[in-house]
RNA sequence: UGGGGUAUCGCCAAGCGGUAAGGCAACGGAUUCUGAUUCCGUCAUGCGAAGGUUCGAAUCCUUCUACCCUAGCCA
């Protein structure tokens, strides 16, 4: 790896102390034993059909984070063997995506490169009578394979004589047979209780045009004969997948063997990320898409790397993440509360904070002259060390309405009649009336304040007061627009998971007028009472949209 | 139903025959110009169940049980 990224790696997650990585256990005994006469090799092969969500990430801190702990290399390869659900746009997109995480890959490679070497594999295979070109159709096939229970039946074709196999085989590439006609399968075992040995198809028939390779292939190879040998192409000698392919493996060595391959790669199984309150499975994020659920692959309530980006989360945050949910081969559903806690921790001390009033409620202070302002000075974040600014206050202001209780609960210590309650940076206030619609809802509410209160002043502290609640002076805040998302997905009658439809809300907060000149990207602590994670500018078509927290909660209890 | 996996606190997850790490969440308490942050503290006589071996078992043996994957010319 590069020697920049072992640098950044010192204290900062790269994957390379996941918990309990059983694989490292398995590296340490194979570098043991020498078991390889080259360094660890890994890879991260996604095929470029969708984006890369946090289960990605996982993996890529695996990977990468394995090459960075043993010195080794880490290859960024597409599994393009399929043409016809792989599109150019994706492939761009990963690259990004990977770069952002933090990580950089030795070599950027294409399985599709390999197609000449895969094919004459092939034809070695053929040679060897380890595979051979069937007829048949692909209901007969299936029919043949048997069941869970049931073994297979030979294949008719099973035992054509290699030389006729090899050319039809040629035949097949050169264009003389139409899609599904034949197909080359291995030779194997009918009767194997695991059915991807009964003779699985390795090559087929495809006139699709590659992104890669354009029209010079139409046949293709298929994921069980083609990825152990792009592995064995590149020297990998940990080849890291998920679960699913525990049952492939015996597959995977078979090809290796019969190939002959010296020191051939090995494959280790995890299991992938599972988090709650989400859709994570690209089928499940692809018809959202196509549904016009939601508007694109980087809509900030999904974990899509693009999406949780323009939310605000940064590399660091989802690395750590990655890092604390560990590796290992249980099913796991991990709660996302952890995954904000580790953005939540990153984004503290990073980010400045602003006052911002969500669901403005007047207040006018009535002792407080008329066009009277001046300044308070507030501290930009947690850390002191980050500077001060400057913010207006007048007679009328906007709070939060849920700073506000005409009969207060019990241990509510925020603003009701008669209670005092300091304002952010500004004075002790104390509400003295109410003021209600024909409805009966409080609309807007009066107070005075102490002239001898205020922030830095001597005395301010001179009486304490329980609650402390954020403010935006009305003569000069801003109107911006915010977007509320919540993260709510939730089973729907067909067994999808889907987004509620109620969870998008789109409001016009008060803010402080530096907020006017926000960015998209730029990133916020808004000022508020319970906890918060941080809050972002989205923007998509240049205009600034404010993205309200997912998760927020109250802490304040009844 | 065959084969392959997995079962340790609400959620992740260490542990690999010597008497249950850690993180998230939760709950107490201290500090606090936001009920946040920070800081202290609590949180599995128990490791899917039942037997067995052993001075000693989450770890070894036996038998169960539950869940996941698997019958694409997808990856």
């Amino acid at each position: 790896m590069a020697e920049d990224l072992i640098k950044k790696a010192d204290g900062t997650n790269f994957g390379t102390t996941m918990a309990g990585n059983f694989i490292h256990d398995i590296i340490d005994e194979d570098i043991k034993n020498q078991k390889y006469h080259r360094e660890i090799r890994t890879r991260f092969p996604p095929e470029p059909n969708g984006y890369l969500h946090i289960g990605h990430c996982k993996s890529i801190c695996l990977n990468a984070g394995t090459a960075l702990k043993y010195g080794g290399v880490f290859n960024l390869r597409y599994d393009d063997t399929n043409p016809i659900t792989e599109d150019e746009e994706f492939v761009g997109n990963i690259e990004k995506d990977v770069q952002w995480l933090g990580f950089q890959w030795d070599n950027l490679l294409f399985a599709s490169d390999y197609f000449d070497k895969m094919y004459e594999c092939a034809e070695k295979l053929i040679r060897d009578g380890n595979a051979y070109i069937s007829a048949e159709t692909a209901d007969e096939i299936k029919a043949g394979r048997g069941t869970l229970t049931q073994p297979g039946t030979n294949s008719p074709y099973r035992d054509r004589p290699w030389e006729e196999s090899l050319q039809i085989f040629h035949d097949m590439r050169d264009g003389k047979y139409a899609d599904g006609e034949v197909c080359l399968r291995a030779k194997i075992d009918m009767a194997s209780p695991n059915i991807n040995m009964r003779d699985p198809v390795i090559y087929r028939v495809l006139h699709a045009s590659h992104h890669n390779t354009g029209d010079k292939w139409c046949v293709y190879p298929m994921y069980d004969y083609a990825h152990p040998i792009e592995d064995a192409i590149e020297g990998i000698t940990h080849s890291i997948c998920t679960l699913e392919f525990e049952d492939h493996r015996p597959l995977y060595n078979w090809v290796l063997e019969k190939l002959e391959w010296p020191e051939p790669p090995q494959q280790i199984e995890f299991a992938k990320l599972g988090l709650t309150n989400t859709i994570m499975s690209k089928r499940n994020i692809k018809r959202l898409v196509n549904e016009g659920i939601i508007e694109s692959w980087d809509d900030p309530r999904l974990c899509t790397i693009a999406g949780m980006r323009r939310r605000g989360y940064t590399p660091e945050a989802l690395r750590a993440f990655c890092e604390s949910v560990g590796v290992a081969k249980a099913e796991n559903k991990v709660d996302y509360d952890q995954l904000e806690y580790f953005v939540r921790e990153d984004l503290k001390n990073k980010v400045e904070n602003r006052m911002v009033v969500l669901d403005p409620l007047k207040v006018v202070i009535d002792n407080y002259p008329e066009g009277k302002s001046e300044m308070c000075t507030l501290e930009n974040a947690a850390d002191p060390e980050k500077g001060t600014r400057e913010v207006s206050f007048s007679r009328e202001l906007w709070i939060e309405k849920e700073d506000f209780m005409e009969v207060p609960a019990k241990k509510y210590f925020r603003m009701f009649p008669g209670n005092e309650v300091r304002l952010k940076g500004a004075y002790f206030v104390t509400c003295t009336d109410v003021v209600k619609d024909a409805e009966g809802n409080v609309v807007e509410i009066h107070c005075t304040y102490d002239p001898d209160t205020k922030s830095g002043t001597p005395g301010a502290d001179s009486r304490k007061v329980k609650g402390t609640i954020h403010w935006v002076d009305a003569a000069t805040c801003v109107d911006i627009p915010v977007r509320n998302y919540t993260y709510l997905a939730l089973p729907d009658e067909t067994g999808y998971n889907h987004f509620d439809p109620n969870s998008r809300q789109d409001k016009a907060a008060k803010a402080e007028p530096s907020l006017k000149d926000a960015k998209a990207g730029d990133r916020f602590q808004f000022f508020r009472n319970g906890y918060y994670i941080t809050d972002t500018v989205l923007s998509k078509e240049g205009e600034p949209v404010f993205n309200q927290t997912v998760g927020l909660k109250s802490s304040y209890k009844k």
